[in-house]
DNA sequence: ACCTTGACCTTGG
DNA sequence: CCCAAGGCCAAGG
């Protein structure tokens, strides 16, 4: 593929690989934090990247706001996150994002 | 250049 | 709690 600038695309895989084991992000949380240094597109893209260039990283650890997982690998990713400890909901088929949202250290901005 | 698609998000029923 | 509709932004055909 290689569309997507690929300056955008190691910023995504980066923040994914710092990512501690047992806690999740979502696409919006990713989009926004590495937006605030590359002013690219939403969710969206950060899920295209992910299918994309996702295989390099722990991906299981980027879900949807509602901690749903990606479609289609929904079995391979609970068998990652269940054996990280990663908090799941009652039901076991989703992330419990009020205890596993995960947001990385501010990047401590000049104070003036 | 137009239209469709997608590992999204939010809101309303 | 689950489903549907609208909005978004970029990639691919």
């Amino acid at each position: 593929m290689r569309s997507v600038d690929d300056e955008y695309v190691e910023a995504v895989l980066s923040l994914v690989e710092s990512i501690p084991p047992g806690r999740v992000m979502s696409y919006g949380a990713v989009a926004e934090v590495v937006g605030e240094a590359l002013e690219r597109g939403g969710p969206r893209l950060v899920g295209a990247v992910m299918a994309g260039y996702g295989g390099a990283v722990p991906w299981w650890r980027v879900v949807t706001t509602a901690g749903r997982l990606p479609p289609g690998h929904e079995v391979a990713a609970l068998r990652e996150l269940a054996a990280e400890g990663c908090p799941l909901s009652a039901d076991g088929k989703r992330v419990d994002m009020r205890r596993a949202a995960w947001r990385p250290p501010a990047t401590l901005p000049p104070t003036p």
